[in-house]
DNA sequence: CCGTACACCGTACGACGTACGCTGTACGTA
DNA sequence: TACGTACAGCGTACGTCGTACGGTGTACGG
């Protein structure tokens, strides 16, 4: 038959990266299992089996897209006291986690942390041992405050709107007919003070984070 | 053909709990991808499509396994301090996610939380409230209490190893000649510290879960 | 002008979720 | 006793998935 030069549709000739990048752009649109390899390769105008001379299989396909989750967080900033460069890096964690919601549930099944990750890691952990944190303390920092951020994600995900507004709607609409008052009084008093209050996840986040933060300033050992 | 009076395999008859507990069975052994209907139908005795006598379909079976999972976490229990209470609830709910690894990855896409999921959160809500926690602090305290927990878990699940023993072997074999010093001058410096402290997941599990509470402590507003 | 390498593709296989329609049995009613 | 209905469970079939395998045309070094 014929076989052009290069593909033609959208962008001259496959890489790795056009793969992965598209890759994610159909996850964030249709969710992970909206992503196969055939309408992957449909949306880069190629076969399906070329994708496999980019990357071997599936699941390095997917290890590939956590990476560049990982890549698209700013690092710790340097030149600022260790809380804010904390607080800065933990609130760009979750604004990647938010817009790839995918990713959340991929980080259980994918073992070894790809390069983005270990430099990441790498960063937060010299910010903490320059700001005086103990070698274990610093770990015990680490753990603390990566479990909060991907738990907070983690529970974002899967709450069924987006804004403040959306809630407001959907919490009087939907959640409450489905609580009993009398079964569960505490969470119908929750929901109605959060209705009237106004619910932000970025606030509800910088309030955990905060007290977290705060509560680990006095493990530091130097000034 | 023959059609006996109920299958023979395993048991006398289907049902909804068999389906979901032997479900739960496989995922554990196999992990959620090794799931699938006939493999499950096969495991009890059955063909594929008797299945959806007793679950609609796959996605209501997952919701149904994730809420027996948030079953068999211990409520908070209501005779004693407020930070006994939570930290007894947190531990068991790690232990139970410990134990049914796919359940973390699985609460990302599940947007509709089950009754034993409502249960759950009413108790610790309950908790809160009753030691003097305002409503809208309470709303916060779960939410951090929340993440931490699920992230932890997240984090503990795509760990490699899952012993402190196995750690110590892995560290030194698999870990540390992935990590050149000189790019990674502080991730080095913290495994080795690892390996030379020895590594329980269950200690640092508690360490950030103390310090969270220590820290939500003063928030309360009766004594 | 030829050979080799590369980029890409078509086909095929086994497994998946599940729609649809069929069985044989149990049991209430006459 | 005979029959009707309801129900538990199954067989087959369709479309989709990941991917093994073996092409095929073009580009380029010799």
């Amino acid at each position: 038959m014929a076989a052009k030069k290069h593909s033609e549709a959208s962008g001259t000739g496959l890489s790795k990266q056009r793969v992965v990048a598209e890759a994610m752009r159909l996850a964030d649109r249709e969710g992970v299992d909206g992503l196969s390899m055939r309408r992957l390769a449909g949306a880069l105008g190629a076969g399906a089996m070329s994708l496999y001379h980019y990357v071997a299989s599936k699941e390095e396909l997917l290890d590939a897209m956590i990476d560049v989750v990982f890549g698209e967080i700013e690092l710790a900033p340097v030149d600022t006291d260790w809380q804010s460069a904390m607080r800065q890096r933990a609130v760009s964690t979750r604004q990647v986690l938010a817009r790839h919601p995918w990713a959340i549930g991929l980080l259980e099944s994918r073992t070894s942390p790809g390069p983005a990750n270990l430099r990441h890691h790498e960063a937060v952990t010299a910010c903490l041992r320059r700001a005086g944190f103990p070698v274990l303390m610093a770990t015990h920092a680490n753990w603390l405050l990566d479990s909060y951020v991907y738990g907070f994600a983690l529970q974002e995900a899967s709450l069924p709107f987006d804004t403040a507004e959306e809630f407001a709607d959907m919490g009087e609409e939907v959640y409450l007919p489905q609580l009993p008052p009398d079964e569960f009084p505490y969470l119908n008093e929750s929901a109605a003070a959060l209705v009237a209050a106004g619910y932000d996840p970025a606030e509800e986040f910088t309030f955990g984070l905060d007290l977290i933060l705060a509560a680990l300033e006095p493990l530091r050992v130097s000034a």
